[in-house]
DNA sequence: CTGCAACGATAAGCCGCGCTTATCATTCCC
DNA sequence: GGGAATGATAAGCGCGGCTTATCGTTGCAG
């Protein structure tokens, strides 16, 4: 049995004429009377009762009329369904933000994507650009949002720049610095820091270390788990630290206060990232978004 | 798109192996390729992203996994069916006992054809054999118990004899021929009588009338919607009454007795009547439980 | 690093089957 | 009773799906 013989059968059933049910597939006649009688002979069934005549459905010939619409609408579904998957305008995008960076081009870039597809699901989540590239390269995510230079892992990865964003330093409250509306890069040269795990964010700290203290080394005191208890450790008066803009806009903590440098400002790359071997449509639509909205 | 198409990207997707998909298909491994191959283009969609070592399902292709084994367990499910019905095993049959017998060769059939085939279902009614006529004619009916001779009505009819059963006499409870055990058909020559509709069941009545009263005419006083109602009629006074042997088991009413005639009684044949063009395999098989049962 | 085995793609040819046109058989209806 | 309508049958043809043979790439072992 096969989708041309349901087809056919359907025709007939519907409208119980050989001759018209022929015309409106396209084909002579003959042609429908054979499939149909194979169609019988498949089954071992009598569907169409006829006579020189009249054409009338057999019990049997009913109950396959209902399967048969039914299966012929499942697989024009089923059909529909493929093709906007491989038009990449519905299924499920696998997504990771960067921990250090909150609301701006990567958020814009994903709710343009969203708006433009709403068939699509984007399934997102905030990682460490190490954990992404480590997702991305085992097949766990389609696309993330990353903190460049990606190094030696990424070779399979392309990427595209979003963009640099200033750096923002936290201290305590009655810090000297504090008096200052903009800081100087030396400022920081011999302040007790206090930071993140390096190898979760090897771009960011590499770029933020190489940015504001070149080739000296800072004086790491405490690593913290996250910003907020990055801040926390700031408040208490262990030291000061550095956070992206974007994320100074969102971290609020009392007895702490956020100072910029002075220009020019070092700055944090924004990239995102994708298996260069991925074809998938979805991913080719999400990067026309993403390269829209690129400055 | 064709249910091959279908069957081989199941095959190969739940494999992801050509060779081995081609090995369970009983086809050689290049046909599947260009099977595969052409779904992909009629859809436009990569299914499958194949290297020469790996095979894996893409985005598009896991979706289409889904559709496709639904689709294909339908298509089953709707062969098996289909044969069924066509094999009389499923499906409906559509059926009236006559009113004027109850439990008896009838619920017999019924029954046993019901056990025998737990997968149809059996829709009865009970009619009056001028109804159950017309229905047939009609096609609403598949078969139907009533009470011959059918007349000219039944020219596109069959019907296999089930035996014929005697009639009961009711009359009020101190009618003087209550005294007796049995009766004279010429007991009754002169007596009021109560009755139905004669158009209801004119073969019924029809046999009623000349197997007692011959080529008399009956004194016909009153005529009653239903049996519950002539036996109220005759335990009000109004006459008497003449019911079937197995409707006499069944109804009871304070007032009234009833009395089988002398030997040989007069008795009332049924019978089974369906469509003689009705090729439909349940109807065969019912039939065939019908003679096995019929006496 | 080289050779082999595994595996999917490609090439070429063949055969069945699903289509075509032509015609027949039956039945309804004027 | 004859013609129109309708489904079945017959005969032929061409496409498509199958076959076998072969290639190209890649992972792996020695």
């Amino acid at each position: 049995m096969e989708l041309r013989h349901l087809r056919h059968f359907t025709a007939v059933a519907r409208t119980l004429h050989f001759g018209r049910a022929a015309a409106a597939l396209h084909i002579a006649q003959p042609a429908l009377s054979q499939s149909v009688r194979s169609l019988e002979t498949a089954l071992g069934v009598r569907l169409l009762e006829r006579t020189n005549r009249r054409v009338e459905l057999s019990q049997a010939g009913r109950a396959l009329l209902e399967d048969a619409e039914a299966v012929l609408a499942h697989v024009e579904r089923a059909q529909t369904r493929v093709r906007l998957i491989g038009e990449g305008r519905a299924g499920r995008l696998r997504m990771a933000y960067t921990r250090s960076a909150s609301e701006g081009i990567s958020t814009r870039i994903v709710d343009a994507f969203r708006s433009a597809h709403p068939g699509v699901v984007v399934e997102i989540d905030t990682l460490y650009t190490s954990r992404s590239l480590e997702a991305l390269a085992q097949g766990r995510l389609d696309a993330a949002f990353v903190r460049p230079p990606l190094g030696a892992v990424a070779v399979a990865l392309s990427t595209l720049e979003l963009g640099h964003e200033p750096f923002v330093v936290v201290m305590p409250a009655g810090h000297r610095l504090a008096r200052r509306r903009r800081l100087r890069r030396s400022d920081l040269h011999d302040a007790p820091l206090v930071t993140g795990a390096r190898e979760r964010g090897p771009g960011f700290f590499g770029t933020m270390f190489e940015s504001i203290w070149g080739d000296r080394t800072p004086d790491v005191v405490r690593i913290e788990a996250d910003e907020e208890h990055m801040l926390r450790a700031v408040a208490a008066g262990v030291g000061i630290t550095v956070i992206t803009e974007s994320r100074s806009r969102l971290l609020r903590r009392p007895g702490v206060v956020m100072r910029r440098f002075e220009a020019p400002e070092p700055t944090v790359p924004l990239a995102l990232a994708w298996r260069s071997a991925d074809a998938s449509p979805m991913l080719a639509r999400f990067l026309e978004t993403a390269r829209a909205l690129a400055p």
